[in-house]
DNA sequence: CTAGGCTATGTTACATTATAACAACCGCTA
DNA sequence: TAGCGGTTGTTATAATGTAACATAGCCTAG
């Protein structure tokens, strides 16, 4: 298994029980050689807010991340955050989610696309999709209006089977 | 026609030419009587917030409409439009377009359901679709994953047809 | 027809999310 | 090692959204 092929598995993360220590450490790996390829620069904060992105699959907001940034001594002005956020979701390794103000690591970032996502209102995760079927839905939609396709937001809110067992 | 059916044709408007003022009066006129048949009431504000949201196909942000609001002599504080669209939502006349932070009539406010967008991002305009296909394909992965879905953002960006063509 | 309760609106203050603008620094290479 | 481009620091402010409480308007029961 090479690192920038798709090696975190999408869909069987996030609301079922797997090592998440794996997605981190895998997520962070790929980053670098994705950067390395590339010739961009995962610097310590960049990398560290990538990091801290991944300590979980429920999406954290910017100030959130800034908060905690803060407590290990980096610079803690909005700024700060924001221009990491910028340059990971430009280099596709991460994904903001409009519907509620926060982003998430990215699980295939090798392959650049657009996040899909189911979101637990009620444990907060985020289940990143790879939706083959729901894309050509849409890209038939799509032409069938004339319109080109630049960026999707695809946000599914609602409660994951461990959730609704729950209540 | 009864005014409680679909009477503003979806994907038919919006990226094309058509008669704007049909859709504003159609889209007040549904308001009213779907207010009226739940008991909730239309105020002058609110009247007005959807109206202005309707003046065209491009979706407003809150302030914008706050400023639109106090032109006409109505109060500018920001609670006054963040409630009325609040309403709005509640009752299914406009939608919040999450990823630009802007709101939309909804052209389809009899039949409840969740927004599904084409945003042009040269001419701004909001194209709301309807895709029953998109839906079943969504619906089918959430039961793959015993996901039971509450709310849908669904927002495409892009270029419609006549932006591509003037580019 | 009016008292009281509910809904809606007014008002002030503030919380949250995000960006602009310019200065200082850092790492590479010519 | 000077300089250039990219990165980070710093200050200020913009844009978006809410909390909390006071006032006003509307409707119905008595």
């Amino acid at each position: 298994m090479t690192a920038t092929a798709s090696s975190i598995s999408t869909a069987s993360t996030a609301f079922s029980q797997h090592d998440h220590n794996h997605c981190i450490k895998s997520a962070i790996t790929q980053a670098q050689n994705l950067c390395k390829e590339r010739g961009v620069r995962l610097t310590r904060v960049r990398q560290r807010v990538l990091e801290l992105v991944w300590q979980s699959h429920q999406p954290l907001g910017a100030y959130t991340l800034l908060s905690l940034l803060a407590e290990e001594g980096f610079n803690s002005a909005p700024p700060t955050i924001y221009r990491a956020l910028e340059f990971l979701q430009n280099e596709g390794l991460i994904h903001k989610l409009a519907s509620v103000n926060a982003y998430t690591g990215c699980t295939n970032p090798g392959n650049p696309h657009e996040g899909h996502f189911f979101l637990c209102l009620s444990c907060n995760q985020a289940l990143e999709l790879d939706t083959t079927t729901l894309q050509n839905s849409l890209q038939n939609s799509a032409e069938n209006h004339g319109f080109a396709i630049a960026q999707q937001t695809i946000e599914i809110t609602g409660y994951c089977a461990q959730c609704q067992q729950s209540a």
